[in-house]
DNA sequence: CAACATTCTGTCAATGTCATCCATGACAGG
DNA sequence: CCTGTCATGGATGACATTGACAGAATGTTG
């Protein structure tokens, strides 16, 4: 996981339809290290998979919400219920003001509603607080850190660099 | 926008890898029909783009906390402002208890002190309430609705339907 | 400490797959 | 009947994928 590896994540998160040959010359490697070296990333994980990003108000769902969830029980398949509506986006437990935060994403307020209702209907829902979203500043991927700025984890240089620093002459 | 189009928006997001030979032996059409489906639904806007998704936590952002900050001025730029700070991954300009709601991944709990301190240093923030993530359910992207079920404006069937049912015999 | 082995990661070239384009044909609606 | 829309099937060029080989970094051993 080096400087590279950083910079080929955020190229494919810009845009995965790049070509592998488009992708080494953007870092300075042939085409066929670049390849090897994404298909490390997948094989270690740390590229999940290959998606496309579908415009939310074009496929008709044009509210968000953020929903707090009170439970009075421990809620043992809560998380199953929850992925069982196609409308949640997001499910996590939370430390603080409720046990349970989900996104919802709806065609109406209407239908944001008829979810809350489907809410309900779960074993050890108590209550919900409900924030809707009025303007979406941004919505984007994780940001891979790099090596300037925040160390990962502490404040030690691993001394990370570059494999190689090319007289990157590519025309 | 028909009932293929949803099918390959979904089977997209699955796995965006996918060759268009498969894509269409599985919604029951030839390739080069499944492709110019898809360039179309790019062309439209409706799929915005191809990405990659990256584990958080493999990526050394473990942590994930939403925060509801408080505003005391309208905050013209905010959103420029909060763009700017990597660790933010969404923002919201919400109603009701807060201004704006913020989405953040850090690599510690320490780093995520250090980026509310950086939200108080952005004109207009005069306080912020965070809530931490303790376990993530699940996040997915967001569901295309089919027309059964709910329809999305409201209840008139445009009567869409397959344009043909071929005995497709792919292997 | 030095020589060697091992491993990792790169370049380059060959090959098969696949995206992409184009001409043609079927179907529905005016 | 004519026209616009949409699917099929094949041709072609680009690209993913693989294998052989080379150099550097690291670890091992005498």
């Amino acid at each position: 996981m080096d400087d590279i590896d950083r910079m080929l994540i955020g190229l494919l998160q810009e845009d995965a339809t790049r070509s592998y040959a488009a992708l080494g010359a953007a870092v300075g490697l042939s085409g066929g290290a670049a390849h090897e070296r994404v298909r490390k990333l997948r094989e270690r994980g740390l590229i999940r998979r290959t998606t496309v990003e579908v415009d939310p108000v074009a496929a008709g769902r044009g509210v968000l919400a953020y929903v707090m969830i009170d439970g009075n029980a421990w809620m043992g398949g809560t998380g199953e219920a929850l992925r069982a509506i196609p409308e949640i986006e997001e499910a996590h437990v939370i430390a603080g003001p409720a046990s349970v935060l989900a996104k919802i994403r709806a065609s109406s307020t209407r239908e944001l509603q008829a979810v809350l209702r489907r809410l309900f209907e779960i074993d050890g829902v108590a209550g919900t607080r409900t924030v809707v979203v009025l303007e979406t500043f941004f919505e984007r991927g994780v940001h891979v850190p790099g090596p300037s700025g925040a160390p990962p984890a502490g404040p030690h240089d691993p001394a990370v660099q570059a494999r190689r620093k090319p007289s990157t002459s590519h025309s």
